[in-house]
DNA sequence: TTTAAATTTAAAGATTTTTTAAGAATTGAT
DNA sequence: ATCAATTCTTAAAAAATCTTTAAATTTAAA
């Protein structure tokens, strides 16, 4: 899971939610420090949105608790606009902090920034096509968010596959890609595995919406 | 060199100049993007602060060319507080934005947050992943607060996994990290030692929740 | 429309890789 | 020097994946 939002206000938690699921994060939603502890037991998120003001235990307590067990960039958001509210926020362990109201997608180009510095540079590591998510760092695979299971040859054909989306990559470089030039596997068997790749992928496999074939030439992946 | 300061408004400069020298960092003030970069060749610095608004090369235009070169935190500064400047800087490749006029402390702390995220303050001295803690300082691992008991092999095979949750991690990799590249022990060992780990990690070892096995390449941890 | 070539499909056998259990070798503490 | 804990090896069993084969189907061209 990508980012726990810790929000108390129904409406406004919902709105960031909607927000950063559309954005391609995956997210849960609590609604009190106790119950973000937890989530934070039981699951595993990159990153955390944690407002201030929260019935129960507030945002700067929670993350000096937080702190102690997890390490992860954590943004606080709060009405309070004074300055000693925020170097509070950030002195306890907060790695930025946004004003209440904010706009949305300020909002989330702070998270984007705060994830690329703490993970690095790896949206180059997720190839996404419609529906279809590949992260090339974990070998899985996901259609709208549901993980596929895929076997290691089948991986590395889609992989080759989605580095050339919309362009018709040839039966014999993708062989070779993924056997190897010195390969003596036949050449058929591509066609097997393609065969399985699109009973896990397509809707219908006899009208392939991702894989399409290109007579005598090879494969294509979408467009 | 700690910090490099970007700023062509002489009195601001110098402020920021004092504030941040008279704060135990030290720093270097430059009034444009063209004496940056030359100092930026020269020089090694950990941070950066860097003004929007600069006479000949903007600060936009200067982030983009320093990003090729540099991965270091950059914190820009400006007086234009529309969120498509915002954005924009943070898409360039700033790690925050600062409104201008700010005041000074807060700065500063943002600064702080900046370099412990990006630099590491207390040595990241324990892994967190769900109920599971590896302390790398006392060597020990818990699951739901009760100590495991865990040999040397296999807390060291352990924290690598344990930095490179969701990722899979190759077997050689992981073998050179823990064996190193030189050792003639046999690669067989190492799926041993994952054998016992699970058994004192996982809940159901056939069914590992944490340590999971990934064909022909190696493991990955959760995820 | 017919035909040959290319691709799809299903099933089964072969191969590779991992798991597991048991024991041998090594190490470090007493 | 002895003992206990740890590390390492080995080999069989189990699991998952890979590969081949051949028949059925589709396509493009004669």
């Amino acid at each position: 899971m990508d980012i726990l939002i810790i929000e108390d206000n129904e409406e406004l938690g919902q709105l960031i939610y909607d927000f950063i699921t559309n954005s391609d994060y995956s997210a849960d939603l609590v609604k009190s420090a106790e119950d973000a502890l937890k989530k934070l037991e039981k699951e595993n998120y990159r990153l955390l949105l944690l407002d201030v003001m929260l019935p129960g235990l507030d945002g700067f307590n929670a993350l000096s608790k937080i702190r102690k067990d997890h390490n992860m960039p954590v943004l606080m958001m709060s009405a309070r606009t004074d300055d000693d509210s925020k170097i509070l926020g950030m002195e306890t362990g907060a790695d930025d902090y946004i004003e209440k109201p904010f706009s949305v997608p300020v909002l989330l180009s702070k998270i984007k920034a705060l994830l690329r510095r703490a993970y690095g540079e790896n949206e180059n590591d997720v190839l996404t096509y419609k529906n279809i998510r590949l992260n090339v760092g974990a070998r899985t695979v996901t259609k709208d968010g549901k993980s596929l299971e895929i076997t290691g040859k089948e991986f590395d054909i889609l992989e080759y596959l989605m580095k050339n989306v919309g362009k018709v990559v040839d039966k014999n470089k993708l062989f070779d890609e993924v056997w190897g030039f010195y390969s003596d596997t036949e050449m058929s068997s591509l066609n097997v595995y393609v065969r399985w790749l699109r009973e896990k992928i397509e809707d219908d496999p006899k009208e392939p919406e991702y894989i399409k074939t290109v007579w005598r030439v090879g494969y294509k992946f979408g467009e």
